[in-house]
DNA sequence: CTAAACTTTGCAATCGCATTGCATCCTTAT
DNA sequence: ATAAGGATGCAATGCGATTGCAAAGTTTAG
């Protein structure tokens, strides 16, 4: 747990306490997004719902984004620093049908993507599922 | 609900009872895509769980697809005639945050979309979220 | 035609994930 | 030191999806 993880939460505003620092911690070592119970999972210590709430607030602060891979549970992944969650940081996302990670594939812009005109667009969610790199190789 | 219908049932090799043509019926004649919850109120009379296993009898038998809108409820639409929900058939949709409605955009193909070339596709799920007409003009 | 076999339906129950209420503990500001 | 506000823990609830099981309906073999 580096000591920069303060700064980060600092820097969202987020009051750094002992906990968010180490829901933070595993969330910038996840290679794919979590859900509430894959972070349940890495904490034998911790109440459930304050890492409900700490992700909350982690989403709240756009440090986090939400994305719905159509599994039933929320799934988190960190913003980049300059994230701000507006139209132009959006980015598709993949789900993998065999090995459940989802990832963020952060040079898929979603920004440029044409939209029907006879509506009004406030958000994008693209999720692409099938095999992941290593899913695929393995058979 | 016209004769035909049971004839759609019949092509898609399911067993035609009285629920599953006023299903279909219910289907057929809407504008947006429907909830277990929406379809639960156009009947009075009818069971949860039996709308359910109709809902999937259908879906199994690609009479209807199934539209992940991040609303955590799921909603399902008629496939058209030709649809096998085969990749080329997948289109996008649409969710209007306003009135809650979902829209199937069938002419928002999504067989052309370029994928990352390192996983190997098997669904894409592409939900576009603001306002439908209606509600953006009503101010 | 009838009995067995299979399918569909209804009702109760359960599951998983999200969310809230409330009391307690901590930290910060007066 | 104390009051105020924020964070945490635990219990409870909400809600959508799903299952088990028995009753009712339909099809098929004999
Ligand atoms: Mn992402
Ligand atoms: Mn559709
Ligand atoms: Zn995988
Ligand atoms: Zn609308």
């Amino acid at each position: 747990m580096q000591d920069n993880l303060e700064e980060i939460l600092l820097s969202r505003k987020i009051h750094p306490t002992a906990m968010r620092l180490l829901v933070l911690d595993e969330l910038s070592k996840s290679e794919s997004a979590l859900s509430l119970n894959d972070l349940e999972g890495h904490f034998e210590r911790a109440d459930r719902v304050t890492l409900y709430r700490t992700l909350k607030t982690f989403e709240k602060h756009k440090l986090v984004h939400r994305i719905e891979d159509g599994t039933g549970a929320l799934k988190y992944a960190l913003c980049e620093a300059s994230c701000d969650c507006a139209p132009q940081d959006l980015h598709a996302h993949f789900h993998c049908n065999k090995c459940q990670s989802t990832f963020c594939l952060k040079d898929y812009h979603l920004s440029q993507m044409k939209t029907p005109n006879n509506f009004q667009v406030e958000e994008i969610s693209l999720v692409i599922k099938g095999l992941c790199e290593q899913c695929s190789h393995v058979n």
